[in-house]
DNA sequence: TAGATTGTTAATCGATTAACAATC
DNA sequence: TAGATTGTTAATCGATTAACAATC
């Protein structure tokens, strides 16, 4: 339905949108407009209205836009009604953080399961989410299909369990793992999360200026 | 020294081409040309050579790039060398996570100290990084000047201690709460990691096709 | 030398901003 | 109605790609 694809750039600023519209409706915001948004986020109503205007048109002229009714729509935009699903793969710190702090039901994923080799974690529950020997992912996956697999495994094994996981069909891979997939991701999509990354853009910041 | 403001854009790929010259250091190979490392990272050579002409000259004609003197000089544009230093601010999941998995001495950083206020944590180390109350932030910050700070508070004493952070005359803030920072940040760099808005693009991408 | 590959200038492409008719 | 604000078209700006002289 969609007229033609959608910039990368787009779709990276709609979560903000999202969030930014969250929060307006929680503190009782009913309408805003383009420039009242525009101003809250630093940048232009235009590059809003333009954003917006890839998706369907959710405003009314002379009035603005809905609050809750646009975060609504862009909630359906990016998928979270969708019913998606997820497991994670390495339950040691930084799965678990993810597990223990992050809703993925805020983003409108099911957590289902995690996988280790650790015998120390395996048949535990993490947050309500049980720990399976990786061995079992296959089988696993087979009678429950997940949309993505969050990658926490260390870097050694990180491609093969990635592989892992196109074959047995996931949508995408969700990669916390410091390095560049190598995986046949035909159709796959793979999202990055580089923290080392992102820690250098800011190095590079705070030592230009001075 | 800089001919003008480099394109965020830019920048955001330095750590990237720095990732890629590590793994080729370590096995070994010395030369490459912009073509071959295009090829690999899957962009034009072009563009290789327009990134690093904004900070030199650091190839050869007819030969190309000596592999790891080209680590060396992206190291040094990102601030690698600059002897930078963290403080890790909420010890809990994801700080801790961090703390034992990430290595901030890969990317140039020294990691000094965390803060929190469970008595738990509190006077305890992780990873060799002693833990203390945040009610000595001021005073540690005083005699040990610290270039960054690593925000992995609840995000209801997010930007209460962010402001405490830049008063305290830190350069930048590595933000992991979900939400947009409102400090007076005259001069103070705020990089966000906002997972959530990771996993909804992905979630946009996975929904997108089929 | 001849082949290869750089750094840079010019051309193209895409994304952002501005302007405005349509209309609530 | 008059004022406000949309969705969209046109103009501008910036980033990417192509081309090529310089030269190792």
């Amino acid at each position: 339905m969609r007229k033609q694809k959608v910039s990368s750039a787009v779709i990276r600023r709609l979560p903000r949108y999202y969030r930014h519209l969250t929060d307006l409706h929680l503190a009782g915001v009913e309408r805003l407009s383009s420039s009242a948004l525009g101003m809250s986020l630093g940048m232009t109503a235009s590059q809003i209205r333009q954003d917006l205007s890839c998706f369907g048109e959710f405003g009314q002229q002379g009035y603005g836009y809905n609050v809750d009714k646009l975060r609504g729509e862009i909630s359906e935009i990016l998928g979270m009604g969708k019913g998606h699903t997820a497991v994670v793969l390495g339950a040691g710190n930084l799965g678990r953080a993810l597990m223990e702090n992050f809703h993925f039901d805020r983003s409108g994923f099911e957590l289902c399961a995690a996988f280790d080799v650790d015998p120390a974690l395996v048949g535990r529950q993490v947050s309500g989410v049980p720990v399976y020997h990786v061995d079992g992912l296959e089988k696993f996956l087979e009678e429950h299909p997940v949309s993505i697999g969050v990658l926490t495994v260390p870097r050694g094994v990180a491609n093969h369990i990635a592989s892992r996981l196109v074959a047995a069909g996931v949508k995408g891979i969700w990669n916390f793992t410091n390095i560049e997939l190598m995986v046949d991701s035909a159709g796959v999509i793979i999202e990055d999360v580089h923290f080392a990354d992102s820690l250098l853009a800011l190095s590079y910041m705070i030592s230009e200026e001075q």
